[in-house]
DNA sequence: GAGTCTATCGCAACACGTTGCAATAAGCAT
DNA sequence: ATGCTTATTGCAACGTGTTGCGATAGACTC
């Protein structure tokens, strides 16, 4: 398992993509991709920068934020707004989510699709706009500690 | 009608309600009340902070934050983040109400406490979670948008 | 392989918000 | 009114993200 280029598939399906647009495949773009494959879950803008710094110091701020930002646009990649507005970000590959912070413990929960759904066709119904499960952060108690707050 | 201080209720409540904890009420603290008061509806940070150095050229962002974070401590303002993670401000006169941003025409629909209950009943099923409303930013198609790509 | 076109990069500056610290001034006691 | 205590202010620097621009370097043609 030599690590040399990781992520054969999704290097490939991207450079594809990028040739399709007329666009260009460069060395900055892979190292990106496979930090953000690497970095499974979430990570802030700024915590991939720091990362993939490591892999190529010359590599400015500016860049990796175009490229997420491309990535994005081809779909690959996604990006949310934390409670306090910072930006994450995670691979498409990961299953579409929301997000629930508690403002009790803090703590964060995931929303996956299923459990979404009712909330979903709820929104729906009382504004007839279809909400992007990707974009659905909230914020709120989370049920222990509304338990712990009637205690 | 002089409007030499305006918002006299408000600025009692506030008075009072800093006293209570031994904290002081200033001139700038009037002025970005005043300011948060005369912008109804929304305002972003930035644009709050431009509003009170007209009327004191000399007040910094650093106080303007602190102090609507102070507001909020009270419960006197709420601020929320938009789809592009940016703060936005209003007191809490303002009816407690979600924000839909549409990202097919860019529109943005408030949503009242009435239109939100089936959906917090929704969330509040599917994950035990109580929302916070003020908090609640979604993001999606709005039903003309979805009827136009539809269409 | 050399030349051309232009997407991408790095830099530098900006925008919004936050934080630490020394100077100022609010509110209280005398 | 004077002095004391300490909350608040302004400043300056930082953190995160964005944007404009000249220089670099992909990808394609000959």
């Amino acid at each position: 398992m030599a690590k040399v280029t990781a992520n054969q598939g999704l290097t490939e399906r991207l450079q594809a993509a990028l040739k399709e647009r007329g666009q260009r495949w460069t060395e900055q773009r892979q190292i990106i991709v496979d930090v953000l494959a690497a970095s499974d879950g979430h990570a802030t803008g700024a915590e991939l920068v720091e990362r993939v710094r490591q892999d190529d110091p010359s590599a400015t701020p500016s860049t990796v934020y175009r490229t997420l930002d491309l990535l994005e646009e081809l779909g690959l990649a996604r990006h949310h707004h934390g409670p306090d507005g910072r930006e994450t970000y995670h691979l498409e590959e990961t299953t579409e989510h929301g997000h629930l912070h508690c403002r009790g413990c803090g703590a964060e929960q995931e929303l996956d699709a299923a459990a979404a759904a009712p909330i979903l066709k709820a929104i729906t119904g009382a504004t007839g706009f279809s909400a992007d499960l990707d974009h659905l952060s909230l914020q709120g108690l989370c049920a222990t500690c509304r338990a712990d707050q009637k205690g």
